[in-house]
RNA sequence: GGAGAGAUGACCGAGUGGUUGAAGGUGCACGCCUGGAAAGCGUGUGUGCGGGAAACCGUACCGAGGGUUCGAAUCCCUCUCUCUCCGCCA
């Protein structure tokens, strides 16, 4: 969430932002709000004063053995009083902060304004789509084929949105898993994490999900736990609540975990196929560090996804989200897209953003640069290293020989222990 | 799931209703001492919110939320988590 402080002294540069995010905030009111919230505190305030020294002087009188029933009474009364503004700096804060918690972050200066994805500028492409000399086929159609994707009994099992990953495409899968977090492990210095799947309120409250996108969730009946919808959830908030060290950053951490998302509102989209799941899995990147550096640390977390796609000799193109595409929590997003020639488009298979201390006021994240410092927000950053399924789609689709067999990529043959998955003999 | 014990500051740990934001210790910071260091000695060492130009003042916080009281770290209730034992279980 945004600085009490900042919005109050900067109220137009909010607005501003909030109108090129299409928010509908009402920001005066919310000014309004703030502005009474700071009237009934002083006023409270003064009378708790009061009480407490009137409440020190009865102790006194009591020790000495002389009777108080007239001041004991005097605060009593003041007790009701305190007990009245209370309850209305409670309400007050209730509506205060039902708008904080909801309003987004603010785009840095420099992001693109815009209204949806259409308007994201390309930043750089690498790679050169592969030439067909045959009509390429869709990844649902290869997986199919070479019965190593069964959607159908996925949707039998459990429902639409499911697969059943089978033989080789099941150890592509996890393939894929191994060689990512190699990679961000070995050659990019991140921790290696396994974290819950599950995570309760407080939790996606820290990362942005709650209040706002709760119905984008799957939560468990009866308890305070969601399904995780990226492991960015845990990854972030692992360090919920504490004061670091600055010499402990930054943290790189990377971890893989299954995502789960409801998909609310994108019913009809994308139906064939892996690229919009219930259940997907992604190896995640998340970093922890002092504010002065984490335009830098973007700029490497970017690049350390773009590697991946690189080791992988998959094609793709980088764009810059535009103000209206801008997650909530995010001050800027670099978008990874893949080449997925069946579609002939570019498919978003990663997502780096810079939160700045967004996540980190939420979550209460912060660090001390020495031991007398005040405590300071610390920023957080998170992208795809990258989204598994996709990338299997990505390999399945751009890897497609003529006799539908798919040639492995060379990073990945020794966690394959083959070259190519071979079409099935008629 | 059943029974019991517990949760206090960076850490250990005292505190069962009245100058307690919280003894004592450790750690840390600064100073003295030293050729330098260690030891020793001295001083200091929480966070949020509100007010203030600032110094600073006020207020809240001893797992979380409620209650009793003139007054709660201390009493009561609910919840969460940790530990021990039992049961169940990948």
């Amino acid at each position: 969430m945004l600085d009490m402080n900042f919005v109050r002294e900067n109220p137009d540069a909010v607005k501003e932002a909030l109108a090129k995010r299409h928010s509908k905030i009402d920001l005066d009111a919310f000014l309004e709000l703030d502005k009474q919230r700071r009237e009934v505190i002083l006023s409270v305030e003064k009378l708790k004063n009061q009480r407490n020294s009137a409440s020190q002087e009865i102790g006194r009188m009591k020790k000495a053995g002389e009777n108080a029933d007239a001041q004991m009474a005097a605060v009593r009364a003041l007790g009701e009083e305190i007990a009245a503004g209370d309850a209305k700096l409670k309400e007050i804060e209730g509506e205060l902060n039902a708008i904080l918690y909801t309003i987004p972050n603010m785009p840095a200066p420099d992001v693109p304004v815009g209204e949806d994805d259409s308007d994201n500028p390309e930043v750089r492409r690498w790679g050169e789509p592969r030439k067909f000399d045959f009509e390429p086929q869709a990844h649902w159609d290869i997986g199919e084929k070479l019965g190593i994707l069964d959607f159908d009994r996925a949707a039998k099992v459990t429902g639409a949105r499911f697969t059943f990953y089978k033989g080789l495409g099941s150890r592509l899968e996890r393939a894929v898993i191994n060689f990512f977090l190699d990679i961000n492990t070995k050659e990019h210095g991140y921790t290696e994490m396994f974290t819950p799947f599950m995570a309760n309120s407080n939790t996606l409250f820290g990362t942005g999900q709650l209040p706002k996108f709760a119905e984008d969730m799957f939560k468990l009946e009866g308890l305070d736990y969601y399904l995780i919808p990226t492991a960015e959830v845990t990854l972030t908030n692992y360090h919920a609540g504490e004061i670091l060290n600055a010499d402990d950053l930054p943290k790189y951490y990377t971890a893989y975990s299954a995502c789960f998302r409801s998909e609310a509102g994108s019913a009809g989209r994308d139906t064939r196929g892996l690229i919009r799941q219930h259940q997907f899995n992604k190896v995640e990147m998340v970093k922890i560090v002092k504010p002065e550096t984490s335009w830098d640390e973007l700029d490497k977390l970017t690049h350390n996804a773009e590697h991946l796609l690189q080791l992988l000799g998959l094609p793709y193109r980088v764009v810059r989200l535009c103000t209206g595409d801008l997650g909530f929590s995010s001050a800027t997003t670099y978008d990874l897209e893949v080449w997925l020639p069946a579609a002939n488009m570019y498919r978003e298979i990663s997502s780096c953003s810079n939160c700045l201390d967004f996540q980190a006021r939420r979550a209460n994240i912060r660090f001390r640069r020495d031991a007398k410092a005040k405590p300071e927000y610390v920023h957080t950053l998170n992208g795809s290293g990258l989204a598994v399924g996709r990338t299997v789609c990505a390999i399945l689709e751009n890897y497609q020989q003529a006799d539908g067999s798919v040639v492995i990529p060379e990073v990945l043959r020794p966690y394959m222990g083959c070259d190519v998955i071979a079409a099935p003999e008629k």
